[in-house]
Parts: C-alpha cells; sequence; structure tokens
DNA sequence: TGATTTTTTCATTTTTTTTTGAAATAAATG
DNA sequence: CATTTATTTCAAAAAAAAATGAAAAAATCA
C-alpha cells in the first residue's frame, strides 16, 4: 500500500464530509417524520457515521448548532436510546456515539409516543359509549357501527405497533 | 314507543353534541400523528359521527374555523379519500361524509407521505456508496456495517408499511 | 349570457414550534 | 474547597406552520 499523500489525506477528508451530509439528510427526514426537530435528527447523522465519539462542542462546532439546541437534542435522543455516552481515557466532556439498533430505538419510540395516545383513545370510547346507550334505536345502531370500527382501530394499533418493532430485526 | 318531548329532544341533542366533541378529540390526536393540522382533524371528527352530509359552511359554523381552513382542510381529506362528496336533491353546495374504512385512509397516507421519502431515502444511500468506495480498506468495513443497516431498514419499511395497511381490514 | 352562489387561492396575520444564548447548576480538578 | 470546566435550564428571539378572509375563479342558475 502506498503512503497516504497530501492528496488522499485532502480527497478523504472531503469524501467523509459527504458521507455526513448525506447521513445527515437521511435522518433529518426520518426524525421528522417521527416528529423530532431538524437538530435532533442532525446530531443523530451526524453520530451514526462518525467513526470517534463526539463532545457536545463538537457537535455544536460541525452543525453549527446552539449550546441548547445540542444539550436539548442529546437529551432526546438520549432518552430515545438513540445515542449513548462512552468513556474516554482523560477527557473530561461527554462524548457520545450513535446507538446503530434500530429496533430498539423504534420500539421506544412507539412506547413513548404512541402508546399513550392508543391508551387515552380508549377511554375516549368509553365516554362515547356512555353518551350512545342514551339514544333510540335507530340512532344506536348507526353509532355503533362507528364506534366498533374505533375500537378495532385502536386494538389493531395496540397489537400492531408493537409487533411493527419486533420486525424491524436489523 | 312514547312520543318524543321536548325534554327527550334537548337531551338527544346535547349527547350528539357531546359524542362530537369525544370524535373531534380522537380524530385530532391521530391525525396530528400522522402530521396533519388540527383543522383536518376536526373536520373529519365531526363528520364521523354525523348522520347527515354536511356543507362546507355547515362545517365552518359548527367548528368556527374559516373559510379557508375549511376548503384546505377539506382538499387534504379528500386526496386522502378520507372524505367525499354526496349528491343532495335540489342543493347546489358539496355535501361531505367521512369515509369510515380506515384501511383505505391509512393506504393512502402511507403511498402519499411515506413511501416517497422511502425512495428519496433510496438514492441518499446509493450517493453515501459512491463516497465510501474511495476509502481504504479499514474505513470501509466502519462505513459498509452502517450502511448495511440503513439499506434493510429502507427496504424493511418499504415492505412492511404496505403490508400494515393491508393488515388493517376493519 | 349575465347574475348569483359556491369554492379555491394566496398574501397577511396569528399561533406554535424551535433555536438561541445567558444565567444557573452540576461536575471535575488540583 | 475554591476554581475551572461542562451541562442544563429557560426566557426571549427567530423560524416555521397554520389559520384567516378578501379577492379571484369556477360552477350553477334563470
Amino acid at each position: 500500500m502506498t503512503a497516504p499523500t497530501q492528496q488522499n489525506y485532502t480527497q478523504n477528508k472531503k469524501s467523509e464530509e459527504e458521507i455526513i451530509f448525506e447521513s445527515i439528510d437521511f435522518f433529518v427526514r426520518m426524525m421528522s417524520i417521527m416528529g423530532f426537530p431538524r437538530s435532533v435528527g442532525e446530531i443523530y447523522g451526524l453520530l451514526y457515521f462518525s467513526q470517534q465519539p463526539l463532545s457536545m462542542d463538537k457537535i455544536m462546532d460541525k452543525l453549527r448548532i446552539s449550546l441548547g439546541s445540542a444539550s436539548q437534542g442529546l437529551k432526546s435522543l438520549r432518552s430515545l436510546k438513540a445515542v449513548r455516552t462512552v468513556y474516554i481515557q482523560g477527557e473530561r466532556k461527554d462524548h457520545f456515539i450513535a446507538e446503530t439498533e434500530f429496533r430498539r430505538l423504534f420500539s421506544n419510540f412507539i412506547k413513548d409516543e404512541i402508546l399513550p395516545h392508543l391508551d387515552s383513545a380508549s377511554e375516549r370510547i368509553s365516554r362515547i359509549e356512555s353518551h350512545v346507550s342514551s339514544k333510540d334505536k335507530h340512532d344506536q345502531e348507526f353509532y355503533e357501527i362507528r364506534l366498533e370500527k374505533l375500537r378495532r382501530l385502536t386494538k389493531a394499533g395496540k397489537r400492531l405497533l408493537p409487533a411493527l418493532s419486533g420486525l424491524l430485526k436489523l
């Protein structure tokens, strides 16, 4: 193998930057589908293709985001278990790496963000049921059909969504 | 059966309003998970438990939303195939009813809003691949592992998401 | 066709979300 | 334990998303 030249080094640096640029783009979109702000996707995208763990101020520098965004974003990602800190010899700052098991990431997302909605949906359905019972026969029929669809929808949601993340054995 | 009294009528009206109130709450949340604005959820929630088709101005009145929101919201819902217009004898205005087949609603949502993202994700992965090929062996290994996870993720998405809406036979 | 009604469009306003950075807190060092 | 360094918090600013309603366009009617 030939020794690294200045040109190779420069080229290498450049392709690394472009990989990370595409990665950020990828995860900004993905995270935004899940309802996370841009900065959260940027941080994850940066870490996903980083060979070294990065400290918060490195992340701030590379992404040109503020202290607050970095801190908040890392907090969200940590609570999702999408990133974790690693200990580095003689370094005071926390250093972060991406958790690349998407399965866990999704199951945490579903557990934290989706299932609570489904639970409150069940309560809402019960309240509707209680109002329907006071209706006359003809009306009850109409409402009952629609209620049944809602019940099935929430039931399917509760069953399917957790199963979904199970299927993502990546 | 006893004849309807004034009291029964009032009571009936009230429970109807409360059913619709809960329905709106239900769908505002559900639609917001899917990334639609509040007004879209409100309109669908109102129509879902309406026994009669409603015209746009009835919808505006009942929800106290503006002309623009009603028109835009109905447009979104129509393009999702979540509502449709019905013809009414001697009425000039369009009248709307909710499409209660959630399966179709979700499959349209996935087709319109999610799959395009997955397609552009595939392109982005290809671009990353092209940059990785210029790397030295050690780096390539690192990137290849992560690339493979992204490939599987998008593949799983493309496979699973459409299947998901198929499973929702409501 | 011309007048009237209904619907869509879109510039502006309002509301909500996200980002920022200074101040407070917490953690590590010597 | 005093000092320095790192991190979190949160009020204010900036940006983004949604709602509004007047004007334009389209549809219906007579």
